[in-house]
RNA sequence: GGUCCGUUCGUCUAGGGGUUAGGACGCCAGGUUUUCAUCCUGGUAACAGGGGUUCGAUUCCCCUACGGACUACCA
């Protein structure tokens, strides 16, 4: 019997929560609950210099927002608690203490503008510097100072970090789930800071404490920690825990040019890259989201969970416990995703058009709502009439707004096409004979106008598209019939009358 | 620069020693809708290059190229 699965989800609160993010946050959440699993939210504010307020609360709100709850986390306190790292600040230091005792860590003085400068002159001579085996024994550190020396400094209350001191000639196999097994020599690794001179641990100690301490199973995280791999192991190894399996995630890249997507990219290329719309609170700019610009939470994750899983089948449509139970970490891809913000709209439109019709109407009045719109019609006909036309809900706006305010204008395009020199004299007649149609529905006037279009011996579109046009505004949109019979006789006689005066 | 990871249609991907290399998005064409959209049908288009191994490599190995990540007392 194997451990329950525990795994966690740890971002950093310094800014808003972008869609690579909520992809990790989607595939641990898949995992666990695949496996019956625990999914952890834990906050990693480890560096009080970039914290941003109300990214925690962003990153909370945006994981609601696509049904990715958490089982433990600020908020939800489990056995394993505090979830943010600032309010765990007294577990780290003693770790890095006994690192120090095992001889696996060092004391190091340099101050970060010692370390700097060395990086400058190793650069000028095009060079890069590296603290590590090469260079720790010429600088001031508990490896190079004596005993008293050191503790002198400590108590002088001089400002001091702890560094991670790599085993040398080692060539380590690392184990990942996705892309199987490193080779790693850690002679080419650097001694990372584990604990800074503010008190604070680095990521990666407090990420390893945390992990062991919450009893992680699986750490899946994506692939910008791949290389850091090979000390997250050696700690586990140095502290005496057992390792977590990794599985590091593909990147998300830009849809066009290089790079990884990034926050700047979104607006530019004209999508959201954020869940929900993000102000900042230093600059007031504001970043579009998912959310805000209509998309429903089913397309987003079904487009996330695409970005670098598939099933192995044809099928593309999966929500949220279809996911789960489809979820697999071996059919992850190893090379990362170009983001197509072309087939999110597509996931978009599927899940608009799956909309039951009660929740269409729902949705409907609300865009209604919004444009002050106060009607008698029929609005769930409308709506069930226009839903195939719509990607977007504010698109049921653009489809039916004819219907609650007639046309004061006409498509010029449209126009030319629809209204020729006979209309006039037609669409007088078309009046007389709708006003005679007692039984104004659907169907009557279906049957009535196409047995007087036929008696008059000409082509339908003689009629139809100036009816359209009139009824419109333009040559679009459901059955004209249905139309009229949703105006009602009296609006479509007005509207009618209308396009003869205007045209 | 160094280290590591990766490379199948434009994009997301399936596949995997012998296949007409499959699907989806996009695009194009046809059909339905007497309109538009939806929908249906069809089309377009790919194994980065070079060496091996093999009867046979897109698939396995090596090299090169290209892409990406990392290289902070940031995560």
């Amino acid at each position: 019997m194997s451990k329950a699965v525990r795994v966690r989800f740890a971002p950093s609160p310094t800014g808003p929560l972008h869609i690579g993010g909520v992809r990790t946050a989607l595939f641990n959440y898949l995992f666990a609950k695949k496996h019956g699993g625990t999914f952890i939210l834990r906050i990693e504010d480890t560096d009080q210099n970039r914290y941003v307020s109300g990214a925690e609360d962003y990153i909370k709100e945006s994981l609601e927002w696509c049904t990715i709850p958490y089982d433990e986390g600020p908020g939800k306190e489990g056995d394993f608690g505090p979830y943010r790292q600032s309010e765990r600040k007294h577990l780290y230091k003693e770790f890095a203490e006994q690192l120090i005792k095992s001889g696996d860590a060092y004391y190091a003085f340099d101050t970060a503008e010692q370390l700097s400068a060395l990086r400058t002159e190793a650069e000028s001579k095009k060079e890069t510097f590296i603290y590590n085996h090469t260079t720790r024994m010429n600088l001031e550190n508990s490896l190079t100072l004596s005993e008293e020396e050191v503790q002198k400094r400590i108590d002088n209350g001089d400002n001091y970090s702890i560094r991670f001191k790599i085993p040398l000639n080692e060539s380590l196999a690392l184990e990942d789930e996705i892309r199987g097994q490193m080779k790693i020599d850690t002679n080419l690794l650097d001694d990372k800071v584990l604990f800074k001179s503010d008190g604070m641990p680095t990521y990666h100690l407090a990420n390893i404490v945390d992990d062991h301490l919450m009893e992680i199973t699986h750490v899946i995280r994506g692939e910008e920690w791949l290389p850091s791999l090979a000390l997250h192991v050696l700690l586990y190894r140095a502290l005496g825990w057992e390792a977590p399996i990794f599985a590091h995630l593909p990147l998300i890249l830009k849809p066009v040019g290089k790079g990884k997507l990034s926050k700047r990219d979104g607006d530019k290329l004209g999508f959201p890259v954020f869940p929900l719309e993000w102000k900042d609170p230093k600059s007031g700019e504001i970043s579009s989201g998912y959310k805000e610009d209509g998309y429903l939470p089913e397309a987003v994750v079904n487009m996330l969970a695409f970005l670098g899983w598939n099933p192995g089948t044809d099928q593309e449509l999966f929500l949220m416990n279809d996911l789960i139970q489809a979820f697999n970490l071996k059919r992850v891809n190893k090379s990362g995703a170009k983001f197509d913000p072309e087939k999110t709209k597509w996931f978009q439109q599927q899940y608009l058009q799956q909309l039951s019709q009660e929740e269409l109407t729902i949705t409907f009045k609300n865009i209604l709502k919004e444009n002050s719109i106060e009607t008698s019609l029929d609005i769930s006909t409308i709506a069930s009439l226009i839903k195939e036309r719509a990607v977007f809900p504010k698109d049921l706006w653009n489809l039916s707004s004819y219907f609650f305010i007639a046309p004061t204008s006409y498509d010029t395009k449209a126009a030319k096409k629809a209204w020729k020199e006979d209309t006039p004299t037609l669409i007088t007649e078309l009046v007389s004979v709708i006003k005679n149609i007692e039984d104004f529905s659907t169907d009557n006037v279906t049957t009535i106008i196409k047995e007087w279009i036929t008696s008059k011996e000409i082509g339908f579109g003689k009629v139809m598209m100036p009816l359209r046009l009139s009824l419109v505004g333009s040559l679009q949109g459901p059955d004209v019939y249905q139309i009229a019979a949703i105006l009602g006789k009296d609006e479509t006689i007005k509207r009618l009358e209308n396009s003869l005066n205007t045209l």
